[in-house]
DNA sequence: ATCGTTTGTGTAATCGTTTGCACAGCGATA
DNA sequence: TATCGCTGTGCAAACGATTACACAAACGAT
């Protein structure tokens, strides 16, 4: 009530003013405990009037469950990753979980973090890198069976994870892109050393092979627009290929306004450009994206449904794959 | 060590292992405590062998300090606060401070999700969402003085806020525009609630009076970049506008395109655009965006400031204002 | 040899909840 | 009336750390 209250009211204070003992006040804000509801309104009734809430910290010390959820991210800045994050934060906040994000760009400092977050005691981890190897991930968290989320099965059959597959989406994109004509290839890449980035090079290249190609040049950029623009130009100076696929969608554009203002190439005739990921920019009008998509809201109604199913005791592991499909716009 | 343990070790076992009491495994870990230099060693080395780390709950009960910090946010989907928040949260994991991510659509579920977030002890509130009035805020987080993030200097004098003021910047940029001969504004806010929208919007209805003009048209969109499409379209449909003031880059992004594609005009010639927030992806080739920019690394800076001087004590309150400045695009 | 100071360690209280156990009251059943 | 079961409540022990206090040992100075 009191807004410059400075400190926060404890159970046992909220009891003296209620007249009862703490152990009751405990049990007029737990659901199911035996509590004659005549008691309970009037404890809840005072606690208003004090604005007392039971301490979560204290609780999860008691309990042993946190409530709270470790989300290891590369980025939030990359509009895919937010788009993503957000959809599960809100399905997190449905269950009453509260996410403590964690996103760093340098490795060991990621490594750090997630040994902080996890004196925390998280209940569930989710990891949306690419760059965390599974076993530090299982080491650091050694209480909690992280989510994975991946590209391939895993070789630690005891780590829930959940799996993307894009083998049959590519293929689709590839032959469409060879039957307008095409056959020079380019793939421009996320990062060097992301395995993620090398699976999803890998489902073209071997849509590729089954028409008898392969990737004539190769780029690295890291999932920026500006390496997407940088790496194109070079590319495209340096090889005289007359398609690009790029590791995500705003590598894609990148690349799409460096063919368009360096080199003068209109896509799809002089050109054809690919992004990965489906994120909504994707589909702007000025974008209208050509993109491997995949359904972030079934996609994040996947991790939910692993993280329940944990929360239920079930611990698995689990795993669920999922498919992306084309998005078909006017660069490809 | 072992990856398949399933419970934490406690300061009290690893005590017993040690031959110590767990008073002094609490020293080994705290920098500046009375411990001989031979004992804490071999406790961390004991330590690293069974993957004992701390439990954060605990001491955050007994200290009284979470090192939690909450923010509040509308929506990560913008790339704004996207960019923002990746900025606050890497220098706040450089002080070791967890971030708690709130984000809500939805009023009431945000005030809930704030509660809740509140009986975490969280030792910081930052408040970017204009959708929370101050008063909720204060009266929430009863025991942390929030931070608010606000466009004006607020009312209630007790709280640290870092105000945004644009109206010099977009003085300039009215001028500009007025001076390339446009004379028929429009003024496409993001929101129809939002107290930041009304003021964005002020800054330039002040600069278009200074040369004795005035909106002639409004529209209210959601900061999508859909609704900056759509009523767009509806907009120039309606009235003959030829400059239109938008409430965040990515309305004016979709209300680009529209123009473009639905009117056939160009920028700037036909007509000019304007954007507000200054993210990465207006300087991208295909959009660059006339637009009233804001320096996110000062302003997270700033934000950062003041969590500093409130954690060593000093709760101020402590207000800092940042400028906007123009960002200068092709089309305007 | 004595005193004072410093250093290192243990004991026990504390942080604010939750929950197993005990028990009192009370209505129903035999 | 004695017995049983059920309900509502309090007592006290966790949960796993931190820290004020006490104290013993070591050391230097007198």
């Amino acid at each position: 009530m009191n807004g410059t209250n400075r400190r926060r009211i404890t159970s046992k204070e909220l009891a003296k003013l209620a007249g009862v003992s703490s152990a009751t006040i405990s049990r007029a804000f737990s659901p199911n405990s035996r509590i004659g509801s005549a008691t309970r309104d009037r404890i809840l009734a005072v606690a208003r009037e004090y604005g007392y809430q039971p301490n979560a910290i204290a609780r999860s010390l008691n309990n042993q469950r946190s409530r709270l959820v470790a989300l290891v991210v590369n980025a939030i800045g990359n509009p895919c990753e937010a788009e993503e994050q957000q959809l599960l934060i809100h399905r997190l906040q449905a269950h009453q979980l509260l996410p403590i994000l964690l996103c760093c760009a340098d490795h060991s400092d990621r490594l750090q973090l997630m040994r902080l977050a996890s004196t925390y005691q998280v209940d569930h981890v989710v990891i949306f890198s690419d760059m965390v190897s599974m076993q530090d991930a299982v080491d650091i968290f050694h209480t909690t069976k992280p989510i994975i989320v991946s590209f391939e099965p895993l070789e630690n059959e005891d780590v829930s994870n959940i799996r993307i597959d894009g083998a049959v989406g590519a293929g689709e994109i590839i032959d469409k892109i060879v039957s307008d004509g095409k056959r020079r290839f380019a793939y421009l890449s996320g990062t060097k050393s992301s395995w993620i980035d090398k699976l999803r090079r890998k489902w073209f290249a071997d849509a590729l092979a089954r028409h008898g190609l392969a990737f004539e040049a190769e780029a690295f950029g890291d999932y920026s627009y500006d390496s997407g623009f940088k790496e194109a130009v070079l590319l495209l100076h340096r090889s005289k290929v007359d398609a690009v696929i790029c590791g995500n969608d705003v590598m894609a554009i990148g690349a799409r306004d460096a063919a368009r203002r360096v080199l003068g190439k209109n896509t799809p005739g002089d050109i054809a450009i690919v992004g990965q990921d489906g994120i909504a920019m994707a589909a702007w009008d000025c974008n209208d994206l050509t993109t491997l998509s995949l359904d972030h809201v079934s996609f994040m109604d996947a991790v939910v449904e692993v993280i329940e199913r944990h929360e239920a005791g079930d611990e698995g592991p689990h795993s669920i794959t999922l498919a992306c499909t084309p998005r078909w716009g006017s660069t490809a």
